[in-house]
DNA sequence: AACCCGGGGTA
DNA sequence: TACCCAGGGTT
């Protein structure tokens, strides 16, 4: 016989209390901005890379007021490192939209909070029930491995009928009281316990009822996303240095792969940078120095850099479509949103 | 190298 | 509804 509801909530709030975590930075002085940020963070990124991003923008931005009045170029530059700069933007626009439209208070029911942008239907369940304290369901990934394991679901939770499934679960499950308690550890229980490999089923309070355990197989849940083999693209990264030492950057459009950061001039590989570089820019080159090939893998594709420095004088800067190009001295690059590869490239630069 | 992740956008 | 897009870290 499966647990009820009340008796899986029992064993879920029981484990809480010994071994649940209690003092992560989002966890102390909860509010929903803090919490809201928190969780946009921890889409797509663990509790350990998230916490030191935690707390600088917490610094830099204490109130929802102090982000809406923020640059994009300051939240992206607080975000360089994280992945995905599509949420820093989001949560920018979002925060003007709380101070706007809002009066500057977070709405208070799942709905609403689904409306600002990048808010989906399980974040805005946490941010409901852990700041708010409201039966709201969250299905995130620890909860989806956990859930998914207990029933022993087949099939990838990115199918829609496999998600309709588990968010049933998730709302039956949910409870009336200690919501806060009872949303961090779901999660808690999928990241610490109910692991990706190697699940510490003997330390799990689930484990008498847990289905998968039952089988004896809970590495096979939940289902794993279809693969496709992923296409190669090559480009050569210019990395244009004045004779004041100077760098020059071009800040992306806000859409597309590394949206609104700042990122050297591109040549595809089939040009002779040299020649794309004096075609572009009308610049003299003094010196010119080609890099090691590096590859740079996103979710769809493969990237493979070759990183080119040039030396350059007499600079006349043709205007490229849409692209905002800079000089940027050392220090004023650190102060930019950069992609992780573009980091790593001008860390060595300098 | 394979795998994981929550939401936005489009056909 | 069913895809595609987007970037890091971990295993």
């Amino acid at each position: 016989m499966p647990l009820t509801a009340k008796q899986f909530q029992q064993r879920i709030f029981k484990w809480f209390d010994k071994y649940g975590r209690k003092t992560l930075p989002w966890q102390i002085d909860i509010t929903p901005y803090r919490v809201w940020v928190s969780e946009i963070m921890l889409q797509q990124t663990q509790v350990t890379t998230v916490i030191p991003y935690f707390e600088k923008f917490m610094a830099v931005f204490p109130t929802v007021n102090d982000l809406a009045n923020a640059h994009e170029d300051k939240v992206l530059e607080l975000w360089t490192g994280l992945g995905y700069y599509a949420r820093a933007r989001n949560l920018h626009q979002a925060a003007k939209l709380v101070v706007d439209e809002h009066a500057g208070v977070f709405p208070t029911t799942v709905d609403a909070l689904q409306q600002l942008p990048g808010i989906g239907r399980s974040t805005a369940g946490a941010i409901a029930a852990i700041a708010m304290n409201q039966r709201a369901a969250i299905l995130d990934g620890n909860v989806k491995r956990v859930l998914s394991r207990y029933h022993a679901i087949d099939g990838w939770p990115g199918k829609s009928t496999v998600a309709k499934t588990l968010w049933e679960l998730a709302e039956k499950l949910t409870p009336d009281n200690k919501l806060p308690e009872y949303t961090q550890a779901m999660m808690d229980l999928g990241a610490t316990v109910c692991t990706r490999s190697q699940p510490r089923c003997d330390d799990c309070p689930l484990q008498s009822h847990c289905c998968a355990a039952r089988q004896g197989n809970p590495q096979d849940y939940p289902g794993k996303k279809p693969k496709k083999s992923l296409p190669v693209k090559q480009r050569y990264l210019l990395m244009l240095c004045n004779e004041q030492g100077e760098i020059l950057l071009e800040k992306r459009p806000a859409k597309g792969i590394w949206g609104g950061l700042w990122s050297f001039p591109e040549c595809p590989l089939t040009d002779d940078p040299k020649q794309w570089c004096q075609d572009q820019f009308s610049a003299n080159i003094i010196a010119i120095d080609h890099w090691e090939c590096f590859r740079h893998t996103f979710s769809h594709y493969h990237l493979e850099i070759t990183p080119v420095k040039i030396l350059v004088t007499e600079w006349q800067s043709k205007p490229m479509a849409g692209a905002q190009q800079v000089w940027y001295d050392a220090e004023q690059v650190q102060q930019r949103g950069l992609a992780a590869p573009v980091k790593k490239l001008l860390d060595n630069l300098l």
